[in-house]
DNA sequence: TTGAAAGCGCTAACAC
DNA sequence: GTGTTAGCGCTTTCAA
């Protein structure tokens, strides 16, 4: 393969019959120049179509402005929301984004993480929905964490989870239901979704009613996710309330429940969790508790901009939720 | 702020007792080494934690192995999917993904395209949905653009537009409607969409009926979008049949029309267009066009990886659409 | 089988 | 105001 040759500084130097530094030194708006230096630099670099490189930059100054992503996927109506904020407030850092997809598979992340570190990003924002916590992760390497705890130093972003853990349980204890179902992820999942399962249980013990948790992890198929809540028809056919832990199963549960002839809300209320913007066009008549999503990105990203400042001690910081009135719970 | 020494190859070699040379090629696996060599080098590595660094590498390389990816926003379901899957083959490529949202901001696109490129990406994949056309594009770099022209020598990977317009159309036509409404980019956007409204006016001249489309830009606040649909129901009264040119807008015109007492199916019939799996998992009521999202994805970073191999003439690829019966269309 | 030295493109002391 | 020079961490001729 040919190596096209690019412009370099020195080009630009030559051209405009300065030193390097001289072109530098224009390129970054520091120290003295006559004005009529710059022109002729400015001039030379329009004619030439300079760039500089950032790597080179990147190799001398030993900062990327890259901060790596790293999540489940993006193909998600709340990470994806969360991502593109996160994109959004980065690039108003002047950060770009390395994104990272890790599809909740512990070996893929590791390696996605790995390779993100040789990439010398200047920081790390993960979201990852497994328990792959390697011990690179203690470099002092700037992370905010997202509704995961991670380790004992990482500040982490999370909504109030047990606090919608309680909206949604009351929610469908008031509209009269008695034999509410859960789901969620396995118990070893280290993700604060595990303290919306708290409150449910402790709700359902309050009320005297037993609490039932079904387990569905991330990664598992969405055919596998459907026969699980078949099973779950099966194995309690009495269920008049389920309180899903987040919307897309909230609507893969409301289409088996359809499809064995359950109406909603008649027979079955659902009550879901996250209420990102896209969930919320398709199926409006969703009854959810709301993430305040946006402004996860937004403090996400102030978090690691005070680390990257040099700050230690970076607190975490707990969101409220809303719970949104639909129809279904 | 301290910056962290980090360990490096001259590190390793001094512990290994070998020269940075040996180790690069230890590195590397290149070039003849003693098994013993290997050996030390590699348990010096260990000792220090030691990581390569990309940067220094790509300097003298010239190559990131980063792909930037640029498109209006991931928080959409088609977008997002589309982005998850560019990122996974991407990955089994050995490349990285930068993200970059355009939000449909020409300026923005302008910036982040600019910004990339001084990352010295080695490819590009494009699908913002403006006209900025920047001729910086020019370059030999590898670009593959995704349903949008671009330019005349960037390949296009697009579904098969104008016969997914023809799918919905007829299938209004088919269930009796008479009064068919479009909607679509307004004419000036330089993409494939074009291609559906195309199909939609073909046909309703055939069938003698008058080619109606109302014009919604991608960036356009989703009020003002609902406000441009309401205003569709006070002009047109009479429609029966809406041909939306994406789910997320067949989503909102229904929701529009049962604000307004319309029932879906009976008294208006709505097909989209995507099928994306998020929007079939919370609206699988929806009748729609469904594109080959997955394969455009493994598509478009094979005509990458054919450019970045030096391949010239790489040709463009049209994929095939199919009808996804739901029950509002 | 291994090492010395040059250089990728840029920045910043330190001179003048 | 501007130039000289060394060096960021790595790879690769070329020589031994």
């Amino acid at each position: 393969m040919e190596k096209r040759r690019q412009v370099k500084l020195e080009d630009v130097a030559a051209l405009a019959g300065v030193s390097k530094t001289t072109v530098s030194r224009v390129l970054n708006n520091r120290g003295y120049l006559s004005e009529a230096t710059k022109q002729r630099v400015h001039e030379a670099m329009e004619q030439l179509h300079y760039r500089p490189n950032a790597i080179a930059r990147q190799l001398f100054t030993q900062k990327t402005n890259l901060v790596g992503l790293v999540f489940p996927t993006v193909n998600d109506p709340f990470f994806g929301q969360l991502e593109a904020g996160l994109d959004e407030c980065l690039y108003e850092n002047s950060y770009r984004t390395l994104m990272g997809n890790s599809q909740n598979n512990p070996q893929k992340e590791e390696q996605y993480l790995q390779l993100l570190l040789n990439h010398q990003i200047d920081g790390l924002i993960v979201g990852a929905h497994n328990q792959a916590m390697p011990d690179y992760l203690q470099t002092n390497l700037p992370i905010v964490s997202i509704e995961r705890a991670v380790a004992p130093q990482i500040p982490v972003v999370a909504s109030d989870n047990y606090r919608g853990g309680q909206l949604a349980t009351q929610r469908l204890l008031d509209a009269g239901c008695q034999h509410i179902i859960h789901t969620n992820y396995p118990k070893d999942v280290m993700t604060t979704n595990q303290d919306r399962r708290k409150a449910y249980e402790d709700l359902m013990s309050q009320a005297g009613y037993p609490a039932i948790t079904y387990e569905v992890n991330y990664d598992t198929p969405m055919e596998e996710k459907k026969a699980i809540f078949a099973r779950l028809f099966d194995e309690h056919p009495e269920v008049d309330g389920i309180f899903a832990d987040n919307d897309t199963n909230a609507g893969l549960i409301i289409q088996v429940a359809k499809a064995r002839g359950r109406r909603v809300p008649e027979d079955l209320k659902v009550v879901g969790f996250d209420g990102a913007d896209g969930t919320r066009i398709l199926f409006p008549e969703l009854t959810t508790v709301q993430q305040s999503i946006d402004q996860m990105a937004a403090v996400a990203v102030n978090l690691l901009e005070q680390q990257i400042a040099g700050q230690t001690n970076v607190e975490s910081v707990t969101l409220p939720v809303t719970l949104l009135e639909g129809t279904t719970g």
